[in-house]
DNA sequence: TCCGGATATTAGACAAAGTCCAGATTGCCG
DNA sequence: CGGCAATCTGGACTTTGTCTAATATCCGGA
């Protein structure tokens, strides 16, 4: 993949291919996620936008999210039972999860190959197929 | 597997058997989950245990679930964002998700191969491997 | 039987994540 | 400039889950 560079200015292109206003906090919501290339909850993003002063409400950044999310600019991961996290790579892959320290990082889908899965059931159609490696630090 | 019948009082052999003292309550939560042979959440089973009358507060009703996933009678299951829901069933297993109507069944990992997966850290183990296959009712 | 300690249960206060709403702002187009 | 649609906001609210201090229950020994 092509060497990308996170500017704002960027960042507006991105949203628009994806159909989306680019308006002032979106850009900073989505710099906060692709400029780190990390899995932020909704809190971080929080943190991360309002860090000089308070610029964007959290109503504001719940909102654009949720937008992001149906526009398939990011992946919601499940993995923690108290908070989403948001994921800018929303190529096929995995997840690792490492339990005692919350930190999540990727398994690229290429390599993984899962067979035997059954039939659904009619009239349904797969959604996504998450898995999660949950791990630990050995005792 | 053997054919069996989820009385209270073979509940309250299962919890012997895994090391929990038979408390009502506990007894009570266990034959919620065990007779149903469902993913439950906490809500849910509050509601079915304090049918009648109320009988069981909050707070035991979450120490308890917390207890057999400590203890090994019920697994955890993540797949919601709002809510956790416990598994009566701790052989392994996959889970199916039906995102639209919440509906959650299981897939025995007997028949699903997943191969290819990188190794882990160093001085990392597997604490588990989650599968979760989410669907849709197609449009 | 009665006592005492350990274990379990309880109500209700609290915390954190996320939703909702009505009003204020912004940006755009004629 | 005036007006409309889209966006943003603070803050109240809901839900899920945790915590705590007080009470209840259980059980073994004298």
């Amino acid at each position: 993949m092509m060497r990308m560079h996170y500017t704002r200015d960027n960042m507006a292109g991105l949203l628009r291919s994806h159909d989306i206003n680019p308006t002032h906090q979106r850009i900073e919501i989505a710099h906060a996620l692709f400029s780190r290339q990390e899995h932020l909850s909704a809190d971080q993003v929080m943190a991360i936008v309002n860090t000089r002063h308070s610029e964007t409400s959290k109503a504001t950044v719940y909102n654009t999210l949720k937008l992001f999310l149906e526009k398939g600019l990011v992946r919601e991961v499940i993995v923690d039972p108290s908070k989403v996290f948001f994921d800018p790579n929303t190529s096929p892959h995995h997840h690792l999860y490492e339990v005692d320290t919350g930190k999540l990082s990727d398994i690229d889908a290429e390599q993984v190959q899962i067979s035997g899965l059954p039939l659904l059931p009619a009239g349904m159609v797969t959604e996504g197929i998450d898995l999660i490696v949950r791990v630990r630090r050995k005792a």
